[in-house]
This record gives C-alpha cells, structure tokens and sequence, in this order.
DNA sequence: ATGCCGGGCGAAGCCCGA
C-alpha cells in the first residue's frame, strides 16, 4: 500500500517537530508540502532524511515554498507551475516516483488564497487556476497515476463549511471560485476524500483565533485530486485531525490517501 | 472580528494568511 498526504504546515522551521512527529507515526511514503516560508538553502534537510525521505524543494524567502517527500527516488522534478514565467511565487513542484515498476506523477499545490476579491490578488487567483487546469490537461494525456495534492484554498461544497452563508463571497468559496474549480475537476479529477467520504462536515483547516478549532468551525480545502489511473487505485483518504490540538500546531492538517499500487 | 492568532523579518511594528 502507498500512503500519500498533503499537509499546509505554515512554516517548516516553526513546524519541524511536529513534523517529524508525524512523520514517525503516520509513516506515509510521500508528503507534499506547503508554506515552507524558507529558501531552499534554509530547508531542514537533515531531520527528514534522516527518516528515510528524499526530498524536493522549490522555496522563497518568508512566503509560499512547496515541496515534496518521498521514500522513492524523485526524478524529472519541475519547479513553478507552468504557463507564465514572470510568476515568481514557489506555489508549485512536481515530481515522478516509480513504486513496482509503475510510474506516478505526484504535484504539491500551494493555490492561492484570493482574497480580497476586489483586488489583483483574485485575479492571480483566477489566472493561477487557469494555469493549472491547462498544465493538468496536459498531465492527463499521459494517462498515467497522477495526485496532485495540496491546499487548494477552494471550499469545494457547502458541506464542506461550517457556515455556508458567512463564506457565500469570501475567494475561497463564492460562485467563480467554484466554477472555476470545477473546470479543473471536469476533466476528469477525483476528489478523494468525497470518493471515499460522505458526511459533512470534516475540515483540513481551523483558524487560530475566535476559538475556531475548538467549535470546529472549520473548512475543507486541502485536497488530493486523482487521475482515473489513481482514483482506480484508491484504498481510503482520511484526515488527522488530532494533530490541530497539539502543541504549536500548524492551522491546516494532514490529509491522506492510500493507493493500492 | 478583511485579523481575535501565529509566523517572518528583525529587533518595533508591519505584512500576510483564510
């Protein structure tokens, strides 16, 4: 079984020990991860190699940085989203793993937040997706294993909030952010934690202020979306919520899936 | 409550996140 999570761990320095907690305990095979706020150069390479994990880094200073962990060789690693080479934000790496002769495509997503949507960080927002959706066409073609996972900052359903109505404009969750998405997902993408889940109410995200994590008013927005060659491999998806109430914690949690392969 | 907390930067207070 191939474990794969996502974790937004705002700040990989701040987070390195719940990190590697986590890491010890969970044992997943692949990690993408987002909001490292470091270069590359500053990256704590030594306390995850030291469990056993390559790892791939596209950093900046003091915002964004994704990257990716793996207990497989990463090879054809490709840094930035592709489609405009003035975006200077580290929002995007991918990387392709061989597990049992079987090649997988594994991208780490930092997609942006949007907000306030009356201004040009919106409209990044938008043209990010646009970019994505069009680099993940191209993925698809290949017709391989594909996850791109991440924090998506999209709220995909009102079931996936606390309080629908008070997000009804917020860039995370209003119409054109879900239009939006969802012709990302036409083409074909599989949500997989709704492939494998159908309650409502189950969050990756708690805002550190206004007690939110304690009256779990929360939002879903961390995502791993499959290709059909992985989505017919999906064995489960869950999320490790327990990890939100512990000391010095990140506000995003791990979200998890396992493939079959 | 478009910033109540938390992190980066850098050494106080501002920028940013969702």
């Amino acid at each position: 079984m191939l474990k794969i999570a996502t974790w937004n761990v705002n700040s990989i320095k701040a987070r390195l020990v719940n990190l590697t907690d986590w890491l010890k305990e969970a044992t997943p095979d692949v990690v993408c991860l987002q909001e490292l706020k470091c270069v590359e150069e500053a990256f704590p390479f030594g306390a995850i190699e030291d469990l056993g994990y390559n790892i791939a880094v596209n950093g900046q200073k003091t915002y964004n940085g994704v990257a990716i962990l793996s207990k497989y060789r990463l090879d054809d690693i490709v840094k930035g989203l592709p489609g405009d080479d003035s975006d200077e934000q580290a929002r995007y790496i991918e990387a392709q793993i061989t597990v049992n002769e079987r090649l997988l495509r594994i991208a780490s997503i930092y997609l942006p937040n949007g907000n306030p949507v009356d201004t040009d960080k919106y409209a990044y927002k938008l043209g990010w997706m646009d970019r994505l959706t069009a680099h993940a066409r191209e993925l698809l073609t290949y017709e391989e294993p594909l996850i791109l996972a991440g924090d998506y900052n999209v709220i995909p359903t009102a079931a996936d909030v606390h309080d629908p109505a008070a997000w009804a404009d917020d860039a995370l969750f209003r119409e054109e952010t879900r239009a939006k998405f969802h012709e990302f997902t036409n083409l074909g993408l599989t949500d997989a934690f709704r492939a494998c889940h159908t309650e409502s109410h189950r969050y990756s995200f708690w805002d550190y202020q206004a007690g939110a994590w304690q009256k779990d008013n929360g939002i879903r927005i961390d995502h791993l979306m499959l290709s059909p060659q992985a989505a017919d491999h999906l064995k489960g998806c869950d999320i490790d919520r327990m990890v939100r109430g512990r000391e010095k914690p990140s506000d995003h949690v791990p979200v998890w899936i396992e493939l079959d392969i």
